[in-house]
DNA sequence: CGTTGTGAACTCATTCACAGCT
DNA sequence: AGCTGTGAATGAGTTCACAACG
């Protein structure tokens, strides 16, 4: 198991988005599927995630030359060089702001330190929200949001907010220097083209579920057994 | 259950499951973006969601034809005719399976019922939460989910179980009857071709916002904003 | 052999650009 | 004059199929 040289990857490679999702598909898919001796084909890796084994090779490749002809993947490798391609061969640092219910549902959630992502900052306006504790992160006033992100140095911001405060929390946060949020709120926001934004918008997804069982009725064809969006 | 006589909209138009998302986005976007006199351009439209004008005139002419040219698209009809090929010009019954912090945030959850989804039953394994009572609703124990789906007649499922047990309860599920799932838990479900599944899986979203920040980094033009996806 | 990597073909989606209505 | 609907052109993404290689 020899990490070869592999030394400067000069080509830190850009995909799709839709292929950067199949490749944290193939990232979770590998350590589960990874038969005895620490190898996976593309054809394993293709029915783990529900995709076509060209579809995999074709991905893998542009992530780099990492399969063995007449072999297949190594996972160790596979995973380190996937992980550097979707940056989360890092750790992240992440603020939270509006303190609802789904809020706490997000603090508990385990994989999210367990993915490479760590909640530094709770904010809220609401003085009754504010001072309380939740896990181990004590709620601070909106106003403090940019000195205090300046101290904790985090580079992305989770909204769940109300849909009327996004625009508004979104803008304080890429004032105060978020370069990634992760939208929870039912709107589209506006931001700089240096902020990225993720949105994760349940009406949405529960609109297309709707729509897929309303026409698996009607004509037993759609496809389905896909991932999001 | 006669579907009423819905007259000769012969065409029930089936489009992609991408072009389904950006009808619900439409959806949304047409009341706020209406002027005064009901009317919305697909200009309007188009910026409002963050796609280009011939996009959403070509998913709105997939639709129905209901736009008026040299005028623009009536918003009420429009947006019948979107609730009507989204499947959700009626109200949909879900269970949830699965009480954990996650699930409790989604009982409180206005939008749901807003948009027309009633969470008909609530389901768990431990004894300590069976019995409980969330928002409306008793939490039952899954030994009686068969039954009681039958009784309360609901045709989604909404899984918050943890990973382990994800594919087992969606069997459940299956078997007694549910039709379309959405699913937040960590793996790919195996379902029947009839059966629907919406997949929220928020670690891969933070793994695609990690990725777009890594990226717009490096070099400045990956796309921003948009959906989910 | 078995399995990858990849040109070439193909399919699906988006944009262009303009004719057709109002 | 303004804005939609849509053929035609373009582009992106996926599959085919096979040469290359351990």
């Amino acid at each position: 198991m020899v990490r070869v040289v592999e030394p400067l990857d000069s080509s830190e490679n850009r995909v799709s988005r839709a292929a950067a999702q199949r490749l944290s598909q193939y990232l979770r898919a590998a350590d589960s599927v990874a038969s005895g001796d620490g190898l996976v084909s593309s054809v394993e890796l293709a029915d783990a995630v529900g995709v076509s084994a060209a579809q995999v090779r074709r991905d893998l490749a542009s992530v780099g030359h990492l399969g063995q002809r007449g072999v297949g993947y190594d996972v160790a490798s596979l995973t380190a060089a996937i992980r550097r391609t979707l940056g989360v061969d890092r750790r992240w640092r992440a603020v939270l702001v509006g303190v609802g219910n789904l809020a706490r549902a997000l603090v508990k959630y385990r994989g999210f330190s367990a993915h490479g992502f760590d909640l530094v900052g709770l904010y809220d306006t609401a003085p009754r929200i504010v001072g309380t504790t939740i896990g181990e992160l004590r709620v601070e006033p909106m106003s403090q949001l940019a000195e205090s992100l300046k101290r904790n140095r985090a580079e992305l911001g989770i909204l769940t907010v109300p849909a009327e405060a996004a625009q508004a929390t979104a803008e304080a946060l890429v004032a105060a220097g978020v370069r990634g949020l992760m939208n929870f709120a039912p709107v589209r926001l506006r931001v700089p083209d240096h902020v990225a934004v993720v949105a994760v918008d349940l009406a949405i997804q529960l609109q297309q579920l709707a729509y897929l069982v309303h026409f698996s009725d009607e004509s037993p064809d759609v496809d389905r057994t896909r991932l999001n969006t």
